[in-house]
DNA sequence: TAGATTGTTAATCGATTAACAATC
DNA sequence: TAGATTGTTAATCGATTAACAATC
């Protein structure tokens, strides 16, 4: 019934279901494979099959209905509810991400941060921050599954030490340090720095594309690219 | 000479660059396929493909010159220098990445914020923070390629059309708004909120993996995940 | 020389799409 | 009924890997 997920089907049944609350709260209750796969830049066979292959079916000529598409994506994907996540390192983007996600919305709710810096530490604050030497015992009395980690990256190994002892079971690792997935624990590169940079390559490659095109046919050095 | 680049292809090169400096930086001098292969996950032939493919060479027996190869790679990837970004939505988000890649730390030169509140408008700050409407100007005279956008999920498509009329050439969209990119002007997602449920969703999969490797082979309700 | 690593081809694998019968 | 859309199979496509000759 749950087949195992590639990231990439993942992230599709995730779109699709971002996509559906969109046209839910437009008023919409049918939709087509057809309309999918544009939205995402698909074939309509691929939304079929990836819905079917999660027991996700439709009426022929009649489409999907819109309601129940999310309620089973919602299922299928395991995020009903709201998902409680702490925020390990409450530097400028951490905190950012307390402030962002700490009032519960989005379907996501920041509880706590931790930090080890004495001068920001607030355990009376409305989202607390907390010395990170309390994260075992908060998550374990709080039970939470998923953390952020935006801490330095020369710290990041040494919290990710702590990260693996406590019950935490995912980590989005926003620092440049390399971490490892491990049976317990799976983390998430989310490499800000690096997104820019791969943004910057795309951007350069469209425009030299665009150049070959413009430029004449005329062989010239380094043109034997094929 | 420049193959057209999958973006999974770019991020292998980017990884493989991350790597690479890490490694120069502990003083190592030579690599092998087979190191770049354990730190990213895949096969040495990829790592010596993804390379040979760009007319990188290493020697056999000897492996790569750790300091050649990130030059091409630069070279290929078109990262050499400051990259210069603007930030559009000055919000937590916005505000922290300015903060963060403010000070031409990471090779990333964020030069200017962009906004609409004018409570936050200051030109004269170290960084300026000037009106949205002031955009396409800025980025004319300051000769700037790429943004990050960050305002609320609403303002998205205005601001977007905005955007559309300059002469940026890449956006890196932190907004949940669906944008799309065209052919003057390309836009990465990087959606949060849904990376974070993404988070979930593997780890609640990989956490009924588990159980169903633990539960007795007996044949259960739901059992036919085949 | 013997051993190790590259460069490159052929084989494999998985993901995606095309196509069409089933059917509403 | 005729037309449209699903469900599903077979075909295609591209990406990755295995394997090995070349060679340092």
């Amino acid at each position: 019934m749950q087949p195992i997920m590639s990231k990439d089907v993942v992230e599709r049944l995730s779109r699709y279901r971002s996509v559906l609350l969109r046209l839910k709260s437009l008023g919409f209750v049918r939709v087509f494979s057809d309309n999918l796969a544009d939205a995402l830049g698909v074939s309509a066979s691929l939304v079929r099959k990836d819905l079917g292959l999660h027991g996700i079916h439709g009426v022929k000529r009649g489409g999907y209905n819109i309601e129940t598409l999310v309620e089973r994506l919602t299922e299928v994907l395991g995020v009903s509810g709201m998902l409680k996540i702490v925020v390990i390192g409450c530097g400028h983007i951490g905190s950012a991400l307390l402030r962002t996600y700490g009032g519960k919305r989005y379907g996501i709710n920041a509880v706590a941060g931790f930090d080890i810096n004495a001068q920001i530490i607030n355990p009376m604050a409305a989202i607390p921050i907390l010395d990170v030497h309390e994260l075992a015992t908060y998550v374990a009395t709080q039970a939470i599954d998923v953390a952020v980690l935006c801490v330095p990256e020369d710290a990041a190994a040494t919290v990710m030490e702590q990260v693996r002892t406590s019950r935490i079971r995912g980590v989005l690792n926003f620092t440049a340090a390399h971490l490892r997935s491990d049976a317990h624990c799976l983390v998430q590169p989310l490499d800000i720095r690096m997104e820019i940079e791969k943004l910057f390559c795309l951007v350069e490659m469209s425009a030299r594309r665009e150049r070959a095109e413009t430029a004449p046919e005329g062989r010239e050095r380094g043109n034997d690219d094929r």
